[in-house]
DNA sequence: TTCACTGTGTTTAGAGTATATATACACCAT
DNA sequence: ATGGTGTATATATACTCTAAACACAGTGAA
């Protein structure tokens, strides 16, 4: 066990200012990384020390984040030798996150009708902001 | 002060198995009542304890709940009097929704083009789910 | 007109839960 | 045996919620 982890760093971008828990941002990261395919099936993920001290958070933090997501199968964790990316952590990474585009969007599309939007302002709406979405991708 | 709070009681789900605080659950309740205009400017609402008791909450978090729709303008407060619906109620709440449902779009099409779905697939979901909404409406 | 009562908002104190940090212990490979 | 790993425990702070007491404003009766 010489290797220190991942060849390349994780990048996920955390900070105690945004609205989420850092806990929460760290697995939306990782989730994110393994949707996206940059983290492959078994890879070795950093450990809690090594990710904490590249985000600076405490170990507790990237610990709870690691937590959830063996809790949602993305990851699994040995004692003694590392965490690693699930076997099937891409598909469902992915899945996770189709479910909760879809909740998002329910709660969206209901908050905007209660804004007075009717359907075609709705539609518009969503085809100007996915424009801008593209843009960005 | 014969009156005991407005002619109808405000009918706010309110449930704390739900994931939102209680409050929160309260505040979008009586935005919701506001934006569709079934709460007229000017008008009075239930006072802490009439509505506390109505959820079966504690008075301080209906409070908490009246508080922060003070902040963002749609409610005012007088000591000894009671809380009244702002003349701006309506179009106040509707600006935060608004607002609220761009928010939630944004990150709706973010997670739903990180879980893999292309432009085309994201509008096809959009479609389904606004025929969903306007059955519900 | 004054005062007491009622209903209102407002303040204070306390308990439980959630989030985050620091430190020490147990496991595994080399 | 050592180094790197996950795991457990203790602590502090912030958030959520409840209960009780205090101050304000209007109304009705004397």
């Amino acid at each position: 066990m010489t290797d220190t982890g991942p060849r390349h760093k994780l990048l996920i971008p955390v900070s105690p200012g945004a609205e989420a828990p850092l806990y929460q941002q760290i697995i939306d990261g990782i989730k994110r990384e393994i949707s996206a395919g940059r983290l492959a099936p078994d890879a070795l993920l950093p450990s809690f020390r090594a990710l904490a001290e590249q985000l600076l958070v405490s170990v507790i933090t990237v610990k709870r984040a690691y937590e959830e997501l063996e809790r949602e199968g993305l990851i699994y964790r040995k004692q003694g030798l590392g965490t690693f990316v699930s076997p099937n952590g891409v598909g469902r990474s992915r899945q996770l996150k189709m479910r909760e585009a879809k909740r998002l969007l329910v709660e969206a599309l209901r908050t905007g009708i209660e804004a007075g939007l009717g359907t075609d302002e709705l539609m518009e709406m969503v085809g100007e902001l996915m424009e801008r979405q593209e843009v960005k991708r």
